[in-house]
DNA sequence: CCTTACTGAGTACACCGTTCGCAGTAATCG
DNA sequence: CGATTACTGCGAACGGTGTACTCAGTAAGG
């Protein structure tokens, strides 16, 4: 049920016998990927594609076993096509680096935030930017589970970050609203929660943090925690 | 179109006239949580969940205005009633206390982890939490903001983290297989990935790595990876 | 050249979230 | 005490969704 044999990774894109698809995986994955960053994912329907595309619905399925596999074709060209980094050779500018491309792509692409298109499948791309992140964190006198662990430990923060960036934003969006209307209609439970006393803190939070008022708040504070989560990813190397 | 009439945090429950509801959204709720647990957020639809309370399905749009804000309960719910932590004084054991109770939280529900039941409507438990995990830095010296910096950047590193341990999880759950079957589908393409000889690091995590036949790999590596951050929010604190 | 294995796709099934309208009921007001 | 008002439950229906089945057509291999 996982797929009709195998991953789709280990399958021809054209099969020996037979016609030639009028379709190709590229074609297919590249109109998914424009209509999910226009449309949001949930237009992603296979229907819509088909209809982008020319063609009826169940042809797509001598494409794709399932639509999950769809989502995968989708992530891995993103990470091969939108992840952008450098590895210079200091350890440090460039995971600093990849996490700085890593959110800008999911930024960029805010469906890949969403587990439905993690690293489940480990395509080809996403593989070589693990072996490029790897490589840059090679040769520092690490395990190669201390490794693994400091990228694990990077990703989980970037990609928790980009969630938690992107929650609003999607909030928003779902709504209908606009930002400013969507913002009128949390105002008043907000002066409730403020008014019942019983939160203290968010109280400050909301009267006295320049971060709410900051258009620049998200940024700001993944600079921040990440050049903290830098400093502890020092305290693993050896010395 | 966001809801009726604002949050539904600020709506009563029982109306001023007309006869009483015969559900309470707290029954709703659990009902929900329970059916997520057991069958999966996407078992969780409006006529499962009328058919689990013995009502119509249009029924439950008197209750919630749209399925989100069904979500939004359910999230809540948990939040007040699964997350547990302690806050005894010492900063870095409550936070790490507040890191294992959020990943243990979301483990024992899944669909937690998805950004669909995020922090995006700030229900009242929520709130609480939030309020208690920041009072466990409230005094040290840091400003408002970059108490948040500290919380947003610890939640963010958990949520992270969660997603990637359930991703593998939940691809074996959706492909109807069991563990043992759905890794020998995945066995002849990580072999071809190593025989192509592009990802030399990745073939050293698949063969000389402890991780990958830990049974534990995943707590560890969140053990380890959250003593990391830590250490980069020590270097937060003045002086 | 014929067998084999594919391709495209119409149709159908079983779901989904949500809306509408209507009958019934309880609280409030005059 | 009506009458009014505002609610409740919900059957039916609308317009979507992923996907299985089937069948005709076509290209390559032996």
């Amino acid at each position: 049920m996982s797929s009709s044999r195998g991953v789709i990774w280990d399958r021809p894109e054209r099969a020996a016998r037979g016609p030639a698809p009028s379709l190709s995986r590229e074609q297919i994955t590249t109109a998914a990927v424009t209509l999910a960053d226009t449309q949001g994912i949930e237009a992603v329907s296979m229907r819509a594609m088909a209809a982008e595309l020319g063609v009826g619905a169940a042809s797509l399925y001598r494409y794709v076993a399932r639509k999950d596999e769809l989502i995968d074709l989708m992530a891995d060209a993103v990470m091969g096509s939108d992840l952008q980094f450098e590895v210079r050779g200091d350890w440090r500018e460039d995971l600093r680096s990849f996490a700085h491309g890593l959110r800008a792509m999911t930024l960029r692409h805010p469906w890949m935030a969403v587990p439905s298109a993690g690293l489940r499948n480990l395509g080809p791309n996403t593989a070589r930017c693990y072996e490029q992140v790897l490589s840059a964190i090679d040769g520092l006198g690490l395990e190669i589970d201390e490794m693994l662990v400091m990228v694990e430990t990077l990703d989980a923060f970037v990609r928790g970050r980009a969630l938690e960036e992107l929650s609003e934003q999607e909030a928003v969006r779902r709504s209908g609203l606009d930002q400013k209307q969507w913002m009128q209609t949390q105002i008043p439970y907000i002066e409730r929660l403020i008014q019942s006393g019983r939160y203290p803190i968010l109280t400050r939070v909301v009267l006295d943090a320049r971060a709410p008022r900051d258009p620049d708040r998200l940024k700001h504070g993944f600079d921040l925690g990440l050049e903290r989560v830098l400093n502890g990813l020092a305290t693993m190397l050896p010395e």
